[in-house]
RNA sequence: GGGCGAUUAGCUCAGCUGGUUAGAGCACCUGCCUUACAAGCAGGGGGUCGCAAGUUCGAAUCUUGCAUCGCCCACCA
């Protein structure tokens, strides 16, 4: 046992107890102990920059029903996984070295990523594929280990053995074979089709990654005409995409349009005739009611093509910019080929944003309407702000662009999803209607190939026909056992590497997967599917998934799919989501607003107990405003409970090391002690409901009754009482009381309760467990009726301006009951040195009255 | 447009399976160097629980409507 330092000093005891649980190795998961499991599908942090104070907060909260369960005896399997795959990683790669990815180039074995000054350095240096993976690897890694430096910390109770990256072999192995499984319970499918793509990071993307940005924008009212000569106006916010219309429609019942359908419109500028047809989406209302559909300005436009058999006019290229085109070799694109290539060589090249500038300048122009008389666009545009669909990591618009992509299937699994979510205890409760309403609204399979290179590749090749071209129909997919691999370097079985990328032969899939394709298989990481049955048939469903709400859609929603797909089941029984920390002003504290706060100087100035005391203030799904002055209280209530424990030990100093509860003589201990144990099971009810701040008010109440009243009121007795067993029970109080706020801080402020818990016993508070459903006979009225007392006499000291120290004379009138406990133990009171000459009066009260004077001088 | 949450003391938040004078911390005021702690201790002031109806013997708590703030989803010509 360590005798407490002389002053609370929070970074020596921090670095000790780090030391010390590393080396004793105190949170590690052993899977050969009988005790049952509790398992925690810890959510990995995404490796790109540095945490902040809003991870600081939601992990403790994990950490704290962590600690808690593990001294309730289950065997705590607490992992840490670092999701290091995927495009925040390669953007950062792309910005800390200055580089992009240009996958035609070849591997140089000599080149090693340097850091770069981003003001000095405007263009970023292509490098080959196999480069570009070392340098993610090579920043990745050192990011984890600041990661790791921190949550230690912080104090997080990880078993640090349990350590995943999702870039790992082993993590791409299990993404692949999670793939094949789904490939071969006929769940996945390629398909070429217009879907969503982000024009910068030039990849398609799934619809639980796309956010709605409110933009400004403007309505073109745009003149049509018929090939009978009728006019018709058009009113649309992408004028650009002109050239790509394929069609006019309106509502089928709208008066106005009627007559139109069947009819031929003839484009402005291009001249290209189009069928105007009765469309349910037109909304009459909109606009002029009538409007142009394009390949494609939206995904009505998508939607609507796609049953309507017309022709696909693709005008926008991957990059975002207006690709080449020869209206004489493609007819259908318009009727008078020159007109509308001259028009259109104005745009190519070009971006949206400038195409629809030259556009509209093109159609206000004098004579640029259909019978070449007047202007197509007479008025200038009318601004307004509507919202646009964005990549939540892009800045740019989505196109919808066609593209060969692979899907998992989802819109058959609906409803099969949404009961696997009532199947989980949701908490807060209310954050299940996010998922539902997530689930109901979906309108799209999964999106999962990505065109970029930091990721999971597909483990499949596609044959090549007499002309070289791949047969996406019959795709060679690998063996389960050969994953992880990546079928760039490997070969499929049947063909040798010769016969890469030649006719006949074969080529790779190129694309690598969705980072959520890893991240929802983050329980399975853990439990060693699907080499690892046994373990993994022991640990799923896990006990408990933390996470955010943001992403409720993502994370949560995939990781249920996954393991309703691969084993009929829920993923975890419980699923806790976190609240958001705000800055002062509530907004939402994120990198891009740059109100982000780092923690690193906090745990400096306040410690990681008092960081930890302020997170786990908050309850579940509570957003919480970040405010510095938490901080300090948490600091006060550590300096307390360091002095408090310092002052405990001097009191016990002489009294024998194997105090226990028969040595709770005094009828003032025994009811305080009662009052410890109800304390101590609303606490325990508390956690049972992972109410975790619920516990902390508990057991911070009980500390401060133990400091304000019981302290005060035993340490006389402690110290001067010649009676060795009224002594004896005061220090068994004093004892006793310390170890259970030991415990019942330690879930909490890890670093001092270990550091106090260290004084009193041998071995880690960590480890030690919690003894539940104490039953005292001895009633708590004892110690509550000589609080009143106190605060009476205190409460008369303070308006006579006395000094707690000088002694009174009382007369306490009340029932005759409250009399004979009273007499029992008001002599605490007066050996504390509040009270002397104490006499009663029986009254009639129901409550308990002091009528107080100073003791006369002499 | 659909859904969810919040609204309680100057501030940050508990309380909400209906039940005595609505709680805590911070801030504020008064006093106290008391043999753990002055970065401390004791005491005190401060709230018609967002608004309006309803149910009830009784509502911060339940129902309905409204307002304000925030979030999720949908719409995207």
């Amino acid at each position: 046992m360590k005798e407490l330092p002389k002053k609370y000093k929070h970074a020596d005891i921090e670095a000790a107890c780090i030391k010390q649980w590393d080396n004793e190795r105190i949170y590690s998961y052993n899977s050969e102990k009988n005790e049952p499991p509790f398992v925690i599908d810890t959510p990995p942090p995404t490796v790109s920059g540095s945490l902040h104070i809003g991870h600081v907060f939601s992990y403790t909260q994990t950490d704290v029903i962590a600690r808690y369960q593990r001294m309730r005896g289950k065997n705590v399997c607490y992992p840490m996984g670092w999701d290091d795959n995927g495009l925040p990683t390669e953007r950062r790669v792309q910005q800390v070295y200055g580089i992009s990815c240009d996958p035609t180039l070849s591997y140089d074995p000599h080149w090693k990523p340097a850091k770069i000054n981003p003001k000095k350095h405007k263009h970023s240096t292509p490098v080959s594929r196999q480069n570009f993976i070392e340098a993610c690897l090579e920043l990745t890694h050192e990011d984890e280990k600041a990661f790791e430096a921190l949550w230690k910390n912080l104090g997080l109770s990880v078993d640090w053995n349990l350590t995943y990256s999702t870039i790992s072999p082993q993590c791409q192995a299990l993404s692949q074979r999670s793939f094949l499984d789904l490939q071969n319970k006929g769940l996945v499918y390629s398909k070429e089709a217009p879907g969503m793509w982000d024009i910068d990071f030039q990849t398609a993307v799934a619809q639980a990654e796309c956010e709605d940005r409110e933009d400004a924008g403007a309505y073109h009212h745009i003149h049509f005409e018929t090939t009978e000569g009728k006019k018709l106006t058009i009113a649309t916010t992408r004028p650009e995409l002109l050239p790509a219309c394929i069609a006019v429609v309106a509502h089928p019942d709208d008066e106005r349009y009627q007559p139109l359908f069947g009819k031929t419109a003839v484009t402005p500028l291009f001249g290209a005739e189009v069928p105007i047809l009765p469309a349910e989406h037109a909304d009459p209302d909109k606009g002029t009611g009538i409007l142009m559909v394009c390949t494609f300005g939206d995904a009505m436009d998508v939607a609507w093509w796609q049953q309507s058999n017309l022709a696909l006019k693709q005008v926008l290229g991957r990059n975002g910019c207006f690709q080449d085109i020869n209206f004489e070799k493609a007819p259908f694109l318009s009727n008078h080929p020159t007109q509308a290539q001259d028009a259109y060589d104005q745009l190519k090249g070009k971006r949206c944003k400038q195409a629809k500038k030259i556009i509209a300048e093109l159609l206000a122009q004098e004579g640029s309407a259909v019978s070449g008389k007047g202007k197509a666009m007479p008025n200038p545009p009318e601004p307004i702000t509507h919202p646009v669909k964005y990549f939540e990591k892009g800045d740019s618009p989505l196109e919808f662009i066609p593209t060969r992509q692979w899907y998992i299937n989802l819109l058959d699994h609906k409803e099969t999803l949404l009961k696997q979510g009532d199947k989980i205890i949701w908490q807060p409760s209310f954050m299940k209607n996010r998922y539902s309403n997530w689930v109901e609204g979906l309108n799209q399979d999964w999106c999962v190939s990505r065109q970029r290179f930091f990721g999971v590749p597909f483990p499949l090749w596609y044959p090549l026909d007499e002309k070289g071209n791949p047969r996406h129909d019959v795709p060679i997919f690998a063996k389960p056992e050969q994953c992880p691999i990546d079928p760039m370097t490997a070969t499929p079985e049947g063909f040798n590497e010769s016969q890469r990328n030649q006719p006949n032969g074969f080529c790779a899939e190129a694309d690598v997967m969705d980072t959520w394709a890893t991240s929802s298989l983050t329980p399975q990481i853990i439990s060693g599917w699907p080499e690892n049955d046994e373990q993994h048939q022991q640990l799923f469903p896990f006990d408990l998934r933390p996470q955010s709400h943001e992403i409720i859609r993502t994370w949560a929603f995939y990781t249920i799919a996954k393991a309703w797909f691969h084993h009929n089941d829920i993923p975890w029984k419980r699923i806790a989501i976190s609240g958001w920390i705000l800055d002062p002003d509530r907004k939402k504290m994120s990198k891009s607003k740059g109100n982000v706060v780092t923690p690193q100087h906090l745990f400096d100035d306040y410690s990681a107990d008092a960081i930890r005391y302020w997170a786990s203030k908050a309850r579940l799904g509570v957003d919480t405003a970040f405010d510095e002055s938490m901080f300090l209280i948490g600091k006060k209530i550590l300096t307390k409970f360091f002095n408090a424990s310092k002052f405990v030990f001097m009191q016990i100093q002489d009294a024998p090391k194997d105090l226990n509860e028969s040595h709770l003589t005094q009828v003032l201990d025994q009811s305080f002690w009662s009052l410890v144990q109800e304390n101590m099971n609303r606490y325990h009810e508390k956690f049972s409901e992972f109410d975790y701040a619920g516990a902390l008010d508990e057991i911070e109440t009980l500390f401060w009754t133990f400091c304000d009243h019981y302290i005060e009121l035993v340490k006389t007795r402690a110290y001067k009482a010649t009676d060795p067993k009224q002594k004896l029970s005061a220090q068994a109080g004093l004892r006793l009381t310390l170890k259970i706020l030991c415990q019942g801080f330690a879930p909490f402020m890890p670093f001092l309760s270990e550091q106090v818990w260290g004084s009193l016993e041998e071995g880690s508070v960590h480890q030690s467990q919690f003894i539940l459903s104490r039953t005292s006979s001895h009633s708590t009225e004892h110690f509550k009726r000589v609080v009143e007392v106190l605060t009476q006499v205190r409460t008369y000291k303070s308006k006579e301006n006395l000094s707690i120290k000088v002694p009174v004379t009382a007369t306490i009138h009340c029932q005759d009951a409250h009399k004979t406990i009273l007499s029992a133990v008001l002599e605490d009171l007066s050996l504390a040195g509040h009270l002397t000459k104490v006499s009663f009066k029986v009254a009639d009260l129901d409550h308990i009255d002091v009528k107080m004077m100073p003791v006369p001088e002499g």
